[in-house]
DNA sequence: CGTAATCTCGAAAACGTTTTCATGACGTGG
DNA sequence: CCACGTCATGAAAACGTTTTCGAGATTACG
């Protein structure tokens, strides 16, 4: 037995037409055809079949989101703050990871382009072309952390340059002079940012020349751990390190603990993004917090506000301030240098 | 200008089933047409719309994925498993988070149903009743720690039984006697048979009843926190916590840390899952090492499998082995008591 | 009481594909 | 040279909906 409308239309003993009326409530039907074909649905165990919907509507109520990865606790809250505002809305979420590479991100456009009605996007590592390909296709994109160099979509972006610069001035002012940064991917946007922040607070410090003091980093904790064991051999050490972000910082923790360094007795540690795993690392990790779930949500809403809008909404650009959040893994710096 | 088959079909000067022809390379088409379909294709920058495909073909192309939440990292971590696995058959990959309640479970597996080839469900919290209703869905599916109750599925565990038994058993052998557990949530089928391998253990070493040692969890760091806490205010104070699992474990490390109690000489700690924070935590966590991801993505394979099957196939029922992993969160007990 | 307006509802078109069926061209074997 | 199989191709059906259109019934009003 299908469970199509048209076994439904049988049994209640009316045409098609009608179980639509009744289903979608958009024209009033007499009482005792509607009870008869609720029932009669009911009996069918029937549901409207999406593609059919969608074929016709032109709209599929799905949201497609594009991450690098799923497997980091940044992208986790991220999905998750998402997959709350799309639940909120009816919309289901369609996620699609593993795009270092343009290939494979324009394939993942192309197959999504049309099963869903909009989508986030958040490829730190996106370049102008592939954000051009994104702009031209029928759904409405929200980028995440992008480089602000098309009008075509909408943006979502945080004070990562601001979040760093803060960072390092903080600790700057409790003393440090020797702050190491553990870069993130040189092709990532944000991380780009985080650098730059970095050197302006130590310029403004009157240190111009950072480049002994940055490493290259992928915002992985092994980077983490193999570049702190680096930083470590150093002579004359630093007495901070601030990582790309907290997964860094946790992999330099990590190291750190078993060198049996002391933090931040003998070394100061920072991260970024302030994932929750930082306030529970040994010690608690000092770093910037990003709304990151909220951020999710957000991308979400401004795609569905786009998506109901009667009228062309002018393309926003969004950013959101980051804060400092000074937790144990930072202290006063005590070298008498 | 709609880039459908029909307008590729004019420009080409052929009907759309030539189109159809090429594109699907179902049957051969002269040499001459078919550059020209391929020249069109270009030109109007044509890709199949997939709500008709689907409604034509009865399949979808999407495999979707039932979690309680995204954000924890087993779930990310099993998330990218099943991604990794999709992309690797061309399938995509529809996510559906937060059934903590039967109502909203119900209405995604509704939703989900026909929008999705098949499905893998990893809610340990599912009952009976759900199950049922999930088995008589039309789509194949893949139940990942779910009660042995049905038949109408396949299914992938891992041995949570065992994975504790060897875990309490490891301890015990070390001289622990006050062996502490925090338990997962009650209605979770996986946290079940955890607490069960404790007792089976402690049973064997001589101690009927772990009442006084059993607290309640709920797989949070959160909880790790506050239970372990309340741990601490013990007198005599256990030698050694088993966590439900590492998030909760890690929880423990971080109010131990705070409290300033020695891991591992004056405490042990273990988790569960191995999940990758666990060894980058201070100190690296001893753990029961469960392969996620490979089961994320066997779970996909699996699904793949049958939907690709000429046959019917078996239901199967897979446990996977788990294995304990020692790392710097415990040690023998210096306790002379 | 007649006509116009309103209301309920069924027939049919439309969405964009894939696939079946039919047709005409062509080559081949007897 | 004719009949027959093979081959490329187009016309049309089918998938399961929503929505338009029109018809018939009912109400409202003069």
């Amino acid at each position: 037995m299908d469970r199509t409308i048209r076994e439904v239309a049988r049994r209640a003993g009316v045409s098609i037409a009608t179980v639509s009326r009744v289903l979608n409530k958009t024209v009033p039907v007499s009482e005792d055809k509607r009870k008869r074909v609720l029932e009669a649905v009911d009996a069918v165990g029937y549901t409207p079949n999406p593609a059919a919907q969608s074929l016709l509507k032109k709209e599929t109520g799905g949201l497609g989101v594009l991450l690098p990865y799923a497997g980091e606790e940044f992208f986790a809250e991220l999905l998750t703050g998402a997959d709350l505002a799309a639940q909120e809305y009816g919309y289901y979420l369609l996620i699609c990871t593993s795009h270092r590479d343009d290939k494979t991100l324009q394939a993942s456009i192309r197959g999504l382009d049309k099963r869903v009605d909009g989508l986030v996007v958040m490829v730190p590592e996106i370049n102008a072309k592939e954000l051009a390909y994104l702009a031209k296709g029928e759904d409405p994109v929200v980028c995440i952390n992008t480089p602000l160099s098309t009008d075509a979509v909408d943006r979502i972006n945080f004070d990562n340059f601001e979040g760093v610069r803060k960072m390092t001035a903080y600790l700057i002012a409790n003393g440090h002079e020797r702050i190491a940064l553990i870069r993130g991917p040189e092709r990532a946007h944000d991380a780009q940012k985080r650098l730059e922040g970095y050197r302006a607070a130590m310029q403004g410090a009157g240190v111009s020349d950072t480049s002994m003091l940055e490493f290259n980093g992928d915002y992985t904790k092994q980077a983490g751990y193999t570049v702190g064991e680096k930083i470590l051999a150093l002579d004359p050490r630093p007495t901070a390190i601030i990582a790309a972000n907290d997964y860094c910082a946790i992999g330099v923790l990590s190291v750190l603990h078993e060198h049996g360094i002391a933090v931040p007795e003998e070394i100061s540690v920072a991260g970024f993004d302030d994932v929750p795993s930082a306030q529970y690392a040994a010690p608690t990790l000092t770093s910037v917090r990003v709304p990151i779930r909220e951020i999710g949500a957000a991308a979400i809403r401004r795609l569905v506000t786009r998506l109901r809008a009667k009228h062309p909404m002018p393309h926003e650009d969004q950013v959101y301030p980051v804060e400092l959040v000074v937790r144990q893994s930072t202290a006063p710096c005590k070298d008498e240098a």
